[in-house]
DNA sequence: TTCTGTGAATAGGTTCACAGCT
DNA sequence: AGCTGTGAACCTATTCACAGAA
């Protein structure tokens, strides 16, 4: 398949959420015009955001809303749900297996692994943490294609490293270090701290 | 000043990062392929970046570890220390509240507000838990120029207008809402949701 | 010789504008 | 008439490639 700019990617969660919405509103069509709006962008890279999967509207009258919402969660590989493992039971691993917005999507949390011995045992959220030598053994009789990694930052690729050989393809990494894995492992960082210096940055010049 | 772009900026945030490093390991030089190395670019792309804000390197030699830590310091405007404030004191605004990397550069939450009877006045990392209502008081008191919010979806946008009349410019966004304000205030929104959707999407499309 | 700084070339993403359905 | 789908034009970001300073 051609190549898809992650912004493209972006967006059409986006607009996922707003058919989700129109669609609880019992909405029937919508236009890319309206789309764009609700998502801060233009109805032209509405459509052709969406014409690099296909052609899915109705010239005059827009998109049926169930319909592009289906296809959308397709395209985002969102029919299926995911087995979601989380490693460091810390502030931040206690805000992420609580957020509901991860669960709504599919992805679920299955099991919270930590190194701290006074947290292991300890049930958050109706999960027990458990210890992180067990990784490579739950995994192996569990296997699962995301995992979560909220460590603090030294520890983050050695447990990344671990998580890749038990054949993890996609990481969400919240620990404040870039990390490396092979090609066909994705990796997502979300650096708090640098996403306050674009703002500081734009503070500073104006 | 000519527009910069957004990749620059957090690349720049970046480069300080290991700039950082480098200087605690006493490190007095680096070159542009060494910092490209590290935060995962090309040499080309660190000098472009750079050029930008001017020439701070020395041809045959590389970049100066202190100056250029400095003059990035400079750029994304962290050399002074920012009053921060967060409303919405969730399990997300708990996580945040004791996030080292906000304090290590220089943003200092100073207070947390949230609506919630049960929450207030609760002590969070040193900081007593106040009524949300009490905002614009305080904030006329000791004006802020960023805030974070980490509240429910529905209540975002109502506090984001509050924040704004109350002179807050730079706002943090982790409900998964988009929020609009006037063009003079910036906003970055954090959607972890999205970010596991883009991973999905690359676990759907190989 | 090494590595920067930067115009020029290339690639990539966004917007325009209009033909073509409904 | 209204709105989609899409090639073409435009604009922005990245990469190349090389002159020039240490």
């Amino acid at each position: 398949m051609r190549k898809i700019s992650d912004s493209t990617v972006r967006r059409l969660s986006l607009y996922l959420r707003f058919l989700e919405q129109s669609l609880a509103q019992g909405r029937a069509t919508i236009s890319s015009g309206e789309l764009a709006r609700l998502g801060g962008t233009t109805s032209a890279q509405v459509r052709k955001d969406l014409s690099f999967f296909g052609s899915f509207g109705k010239r005059g009258l827009g998109y049926a809303v169930p319909e592009l919402s289906a296809k959308i969660q397709g395209i985002l590989g969102l029919q299926r749900a995911y087995r979601v493992v989380l490693v460091g039971a810390g502030k931040m691993g206690g805000a992420l297996v609580q957020y509901q917005g991860f669960k709504q999507r599919g992805f679920n949390i299955s099991a919270i692994y930590d190194q701290d011995a006074r947290k292991i045992g300890s049930r958050w959220n109706g999960l027990v943490v458990r210890d992180v030598k067990l990784l490579e053994g739950d995994l192996k009789k569990e296997p699962s294609d995301i995992a979560i990694v909220a460590t603090p930052g030294p520890a983050a690729q050695e447990v990344v490293d671990r998580l890749v050989r038990c054949g993890v393809k996609a990481i969400l990494n919240f620990a404040p270090v870039p990390l490396s894995v092979p090609g066909d492992v994705e990796v997502k960082t979300v650096n708090m701290a640098l996403e306050l210096e674009t703002l500081s940055y734009a503070l500073a010049n104006r």
